[in-house]
DNA sequence: CCGGACGCCTGTCGGC
DNA sequence: TGCCGACAGGCGTCCG
């Protein structure tokens, strides 16, 4: 589910409620996520005090007065701050209950999403070390992409949803940023011209900036840290239009899979 | 090395 | 109604 807009509305919601705060306990009521849940997260996490929430792609990084919390929400999961005695519902995995009765809860329903602790610096985790620039940050640029993409025969989707390319980049983004820059996503990573990938990675930017302003893209059930929803969708050109009008050239758009993702795009418009 | 397919899960929706 | 298949925001692993 969630892509980068999303988990960074996440961590904007949680952020101002558990940075400074001390865990309190932790309840792990399903172990069984995409990795299994360490099993003594709850001893680990006892009496630890949370320094600064951060991002590195889809992960959030809780960091905390000794070692890190990442979390990464899979396809469902969601992060949610409540006051402590709430009762917890179907899905809801996990709790970490702070000293001042505010509880940070995970739920995810299709439990794709993961739970790590590291003792060391977590940009060296293993899930973490591997991961391409931020696309918000330095390092991103449409040079560094067609450099990357030389003698590349994969799609240009598939190639920009490779979070060891770029991270954060999911299947919405994805669309709409090639949309955006008149690229079909089927066209051959290789075969983009340099000035195309400069305009594709200032159009994966402003998609992206766009959508966490907007508090991300809620297609069914995503809410951010404080239970709201996004209202990215509305500015959707090509996700989830399938047979709708383009909006620049009225053409109906197209839906077909390439690497057993579903893509929009307009025929018209994309080449 | 690269690229594509496959699972992992539950919930929802459309067709019959 | 109910059943069944297809599909859903991700990604590590396996295989050719």
């Amino acid at each position: 589910m969630p892509e980068l807009p999303e988990v960074e509305t996440t961590r904007r919601g949680i952020r101002p409620h558990i940075e400074g705060r001390t865990i309190r306990t932790v309840t792990v009521r399903e172990r069984r996520l995409r990795w299994p849940v360490p099993r003594a997260l709850a001893r680990t996490l006892a009496g630890r005090c949370v320094t600064t929430v951060d991002r590195r792609g889809k992960y959030l990084l809780l960091r905390l007065d000794a070692g890190c919390l990442l979390l990464h929400l899979g396809m469902s999961g969601s992060l949610r701050v409540l006051p402590a005695p709430t009762p917890a519902a179907k899905h809801d995995h996990l709790d970490i209950i702070f000293e001042n009765d505010t509880c940070l809860r995970l739920r995810d329903p299709r439990r794709f999403g993961s739970i790590h602790y590291t003792r060391g610096d977590p940009l060296r985790h293993k899930l973490l070390a591997g991961l391409g620039p931020e696309p918000l940050g330095e390092g991103f640029s449409g040079d560094y992409l067609h450099r990357a993409a030389r003698g590349r025969k994969q799609s240009i989707k598939t190639f920009i949803m490779d979070s060891c390319i770029v991270t954060g980049v999911g299947n919405i983004y994805a669309n709409e940023a090639l949309f955006l820059s008149g690229i079909h996503p089927k066209r051959p990573a290789g075969r983009v011209a340099l000035a195309r990938y400069r305009s594709l990675a200032e159009n994966i930017r402003a998609v992206l900036l766009r959508a966490i302003e907007e508090g991300g893209t809620t297609l069914r059930d995503f809410t951010g840290g404080e239970g709201q929803p996004g209202y990215f969708r509305i500015h959707l050109n090509v996700y989830d239009r399938a047979e709708q009008p383009c909006r620049v050239c009225a053409a109906p758009i197209r839906q077909h899979r390439i690497g057993q993702r579903s893509s929009f795009y307009c025929v018209n418009c994309q080449h």
